[in-house]
DNA sequence: TAGTCTAAAATTGTCGACAATTTTGGCGTG
DNA sequence: CACGCCAAAATTGTCGACAATTTTAGACTA
């Protein structure tokens, strides 16, 4: 049940167990964005302290997935289309930069392993049945890949620690069943290409590319959505 | 006081308050780098339980000023030149990208009142007496005001919520008196320039080029001082 | 002396209760 | 009926105490 995500650390205390909990329900929707949550209500759910859940509440809030007010509560994120564009703008530039670091300090053991994943994802392409797979979790393999060959433990801590946890409510709640899944794979073979290459400047041109392009097909998306009302 | 933060809201509850005085005393380097906190020691020297102390400290790991283990404790975070080089790669893809988007949708009035600042600088810079000011807050005022200035929120949170707060601490622990003085309040000037001509790829570039040659004139200084050893 | 084990001390994590603040619901007034 | 006001209820913030874990210090052995 806990996420693929190369930065998580093993839950310790109760407090690592309960936030793990409740951000899984906050990203599969079951808690709904923009709803409250009630202190004494997920304490007894969860049957600890409010303390402890308190606890809990801070460390979602590190990952911008609750937003506290003093004195009046805490209420899970907005999905919106507005803000998910901005997002897709901050990874624009991140992963851009991480894309550039990555050609000049991957390892070329980590080159290798990454060109093996996007094998397995081309046969799995090759399958069809795959297709979903690919979507849901290659992608992101693709994309942690990088960040973390980019051997930058800020640009590391902001892109897997906070923003992934966001883009992953985001997937589940709009579905982001796009019909960019081949040529996104396209995409990821040249980028490792220019990794490879050790070509910094050009590896992040085509991340940026890559990840405009998936803005632009929302943004898209929404401007038929509009028409159509 | 308090910082100079434009994301900076009035604190209401009493962590909010302790949380302030914690993070200058971090910033000041008055709470060393590295060292270790004592919660029961920094509950009695503020006057509050460690209830209320915890608290603030979840705030301060939020802005990445200090770290926690569990179990082990919380520690302020270590200034390393290579973290610090880290930071001004982000702040490259982060302020580039604010840029561009600035001078898409920065307003007329926010341009109008970016140029007043600018023009304030460059008569205290010509008043001479007025360079250390410009260094210490006039440079932290105009990135402020490009930031803000790209009307992305998320952009917005993580440079002023966070990065800003850790590169406060920096420049006040290794001094930060560089001679790009009269160099940067130039490079800044070209900047609003490109963003009044509503010229965002320029405005990208030229923010980049400002962060990287700063970024270049730390990594040059390390050099020498290794040089020297 | 160096290393290891153990018990004591200190520190962090969790709990339940109380205080302060906000929200709710009903009452009266215009 | 709408509006504002006040008391009651609910919610959040803070506190002190206890439990669990880590760190320290000293005794013992090789």
């Amino acid at each position: 049940m806990a996420f693929n995500n190369p930065t998580r650390q093993q839950p310790i205390t109760t407090a690592d167990k309960v936030f793990e909990q409740i951000q899984f329900a906050i990203v599969e929707g079951e808690i709904a964005p923009g709803s409250k949550i009630s202190e004494p209500e997920l304490a007894k759910r969860f049957q600890v302290s409010r303390s402890t859940l308190r606890e809990a509440l801070n460390r979602l809030e590190k990952c911008h997935l609750i937003e506290r007010k003093a004195n009046v509560g805490s209420r899970v994120v907005e999905c919106t289309v507005n803000s998910l564009i901005e997002i897709y703008l901050v990874r624009e530039a991140l992963e851009g930069m991480a894309c550039r670091l990555a050609a000049q300090n991957m390892t070329e053991d980590e080159i290798e392993q990454m060109k093996a994943m996007l094998n397995k994802h081309a046969s799995a392409k090759a399958l069809q049945d795959g297709v979903a797979y690919y979507q849901e979790e290659g992608d992101l393999d693709f994309h942690y890949k990088v960040i973390l060959g980019s051997h930058n433990q800020e640009l590391i801590n902001i892109l897997c620690g906070q923003l992934y946890h966001v883009i992953r409510m985001y997937r589940c709640q709009f579905g982001m069943n796009s019909p960019r899944a081949s040529k996104a794979f396209d995409e990821h073979a040249r980028i490792v290409e220019a990794i490879a290459e050790r070509d910094g400047e050009l590896a992040e041109i085509l991340m940026r590319r890559h990840i405009a392009a998936s803005r632009k097909n929302i943004e898209s998306k929404i401007a038929v959505n509009l028409h159509a009302n």
